[in-house]
DNA sequence: TGTACATCAGTGAACGCGCGTTCACTGATGTAC
DNA sequence: TGTACATCAGTGAACGCGCGTTCACTGATGTAC
């Protein structure tokens, strides 16, 4: 039966929080829409009320789950001023790997993303480009524009990518995953000390 | 019925093939058992003759997959000495972006693994390793050779995340995906040289 | 070297189940008068 | 403000199909004598 806007966008709320955090633990290929529904408290049928199909529900869940991150992380920074190198601990950390259902949804979900529709590769784009954006306003201001720009989206994606290979070697080699995410955050606190340096 | 050992063996290796090809196209929550089998001229029944589960042929997939790149990847070296930013440049580039179905396996599963068994995280776990070896191989010998280790890692991570990312952000949009190559290959050609000339 | 037979890779039906999507239907909501 | 009715979020059965895995059976291979 019909139920009330207030009530339809709280449902629609659910369904996205559910695909996201199942999303992020199993992959988009490794949970049905059934499941989905019904850990929002819904019926598989109604989730085509709210979505067209799979893909667009991943797409926009892939965009819920990256927002809550933003705000957390916003909120995590709060009126301090966060350095480059803050940044990186915070995120290329043991905390962030273990954090898989609330945590990044772009490490949880790279290598999946071109088995899906170009929806769910905007979804995935917008988040990266602000997730470089924020690395790029925390490097020293005195960096010339186009060295601050590429840095930031070198250390992006290499940080992304990392968390997902840190994940990919935990079960099997637990030092190995730390250390990984250890060296590529030395490896970019040198990158933005040598471009801090370097001579005009 | 009972085939020869040579013919079983060469079986098993179609079974490998299939499965390491479709797996890297579509993710292995993206393939069946059946299409694999299909693929290697087999019926389903015959894959678990070769294979106790499908995690156990996604682990062997995934090695013979990597051993095949490994093979190539020396057979274009060849004899000649192979500089770090060569062997960036090469595997950081647009070309190795859309080469999915025999390209490097970590990029093209890094955020599905840790979904699967303890022998597929060991099969990425190894290949990881390996190219990392080589990585550090590449590097000036001058180098302390702790230095060369944690270069090497961080180097082999960033590079089979960011070549993960450039797909993710291919569809939707082609040049970020080239720039996120190209600034990671950057990033790691400048830290070479940050390590070679740093004072002892 | 020839014969008897155990082995086992491969077949294909079957298991129980889940997949994404559609659709006729329900009934409370929201709107038009 | 009250009434009539169109809207549409949500239900649950059904669609056709694929999933991973098991198993009784086949028959050529490989081995023991």
């Amino acid at each position: 039966m019909r139920v009330s806007k207030e009530k339809a966008a709280e449902n629609r709320g659910a369904l996205l929080s559910a695909a996201s955090r199942l999303f992020r633990e199993r992959g988009i290929d490794g949970v049905g829409v059934a499941e989905v529904a019904k850990e929002a408290g819904l019926t598989h049928g109604a989730l085509y009320a709210h979505f067209k199909s799979k893909d667009e529900l991943a797409a926009a869940a892939f965009s819920h789950g990256f927002a809550a991150n933003m705000d957390a992380t916003r909120e995590w920074i709060g009126d301090r001023h966060m350095s480059f190198e803050e940044l990186l601990d915070g995120y290329l950390s043991p905390y962030m790997r273990e954090k898989v259902s609330d945590g990044c949804p772009m490490a949880a979900s790279a290598s999946e993303i071109s088995h899906h529709d170009v929806a769910v590769s905007e979804s995935f784009t917008n988040a990266f480009m602000a997730w470089a954006s924020m690395n790029e306003a925390s490097l020293e201001p005195s960096i010339p524009e186009a060295d601050r720009r590429r840095l930031a989206l070198a250390a992006t994606a290499a940080e992304i990518g990392a968390l997902a290979i840190a994940r990919a070697v935990a079960k099997a080699n637990p030092s190995l995953s730390d250390e990984v995410l250890e060296v590529v955050r030395a490896a970019f606190a040198d990158a933005h000390e040598a471009v801090k340096t370097r001579p005009k």
